[in-house]
DNA sequence: ATCGTAGTTGTACTTCCAGTACAAACCATG
DNA sequence: CATGGTTTGTACTGGAAGTACAACTACGAT
């Protein structure tokens, strides 16, 4: 599995919408080359199989917002604003590729063992935003919590289920729009919180 | 597919560990049967197949954890309460059942048409949960967004995606101990948010 | 211009496994 | 003990993933 040529990766795009509709279950490896104009005796001397497929996509797809909320963070404003970009960037790269999302969710498990998934999770998001908070502590700009780690993680949750939902949901005319409407939903929950000022001191009440 | 004896459903729980590992493509009907102790026969009398295996086993926890919601928000306690128990609720139910967890994550597509799923968390979470947005708007325990709909299914992702992780990162010795600590992080954002109250004006700073 | 190397593709083949068929046992319950 | 649902072993079928391989192309180096 050499590094795929472009112009073959470009094409494998076209399996993105078949995989997201039918399933890789349900998309045969002669439906893909079908598909994306590739035979299958190509397709094997590149890729390992099936599976493979999703993994480049996968791969792609990770890099493609790993990019984008690289870019968000590393700007000069503070943590709290580069916050509410990295939750923007993310999610406008979901929306651009609503099919990707779907073939993926749906499919996970066939693109990468889960552990590495969760690894290659780890060092393009948690530690970026982790960072974020460090950083939002220090300038101000956002509050100290407990756990660092498993806050960052929730983010990651809220923003990617609102993609994943925005995908699964029929495409949108417009996904720049949709992706700065449910960011705004997500900036709004993860920044300000749901509680009222009034009920916040009744925190710790239950025993648990 | 009639509706599954209990002995033999409670024998497919052994299948959730295998599948959780090896993923279902990796894991022959042949090796669930053994797994079990349901012979092969026996598992294609009562399910359609081996997708028919954990689209049971999704709907098992997805029962799960729709009525330790359930409980959880119908509580006599304000909103704000309600809401933390339910993130409780859901993230106890993941935990004690991460093989479950890990075995749906991977693979999603194969148990269930992603709209139907969709369909069939939309009525287990949002709906409980956004109406908890809304009386707590009513009680003065939280505060009105904008868009209750999306913040709902961020909500559900935050909490979501923390189980997910930890039932990822292997077993934990103590599920509720964790529960207990993912909850508080998960309930610490999405109750408080993450900004500070100085930074709380420049918010709409960026166009956008 | 030719050789070698890497990629491309069609075709035919093998392998593996999900799912099926079916018959024989196994229970209940009347 | 007869009937009807269940249980299970065994053997089989079908279909799709992946492999083998040979013919062909493109092209850079010598």
């Amino acid at each position: 599995m050499r590094k795929l040529p472009a112009k073959l990766a470009s094409q494998l795009y076209g399996a993105a919408e078949l995989i997201a509709e039918r399933g890789l279950d349900g998309t045969k490896i002669e439906d893909i080359a079908e598909a994306t104009g590739i035979p299958k005796a190509t397709i094997y001397y590149h890729l390992d199989g099936k599976n493979a497929v999703l993994e480049f996509l996968l791969g792609d797809l990770l890099d493609m917002i790993a990019g984008a909320v690289g870019v968000a963070v590393a700007s000069e404003e503070n943590a709290r604003t580069r916050l509410e970009a990295a939750v923007q960037a993310q999610l406008g790269v979901m929306l651009e590729h609503p099919s990707l999302c779907r073939a993926l969710v749906g499919d996970l498990g066939r693109a990468t063992r889960l552990l590495e998934l969760a690894a290659a999770l780890r060092t393009a998001f948690y530690e970026p935003i982790e960072q974020l908070l460090a950083e939002g502590v220090s300038d101000g700009s956002l509050r100290q919590v407990a756990d660092p780690g498993a806050v960052a993680l929730s983010v990651f949750g809220a923003i990617t289920l609102a993609g994943l939902s925005a995908a699964v949901e029929g495409p949108s005319a417009d996904p720049s729009a949709d992706a700065a409407r449910f960011s705004a939903a997500v900036s709004e929950l993860v920044l300000d919180g749901l509680a009222t000022p009034g009920s916040r001191d009744q925190r710790r009440s239950e025993p648990l």
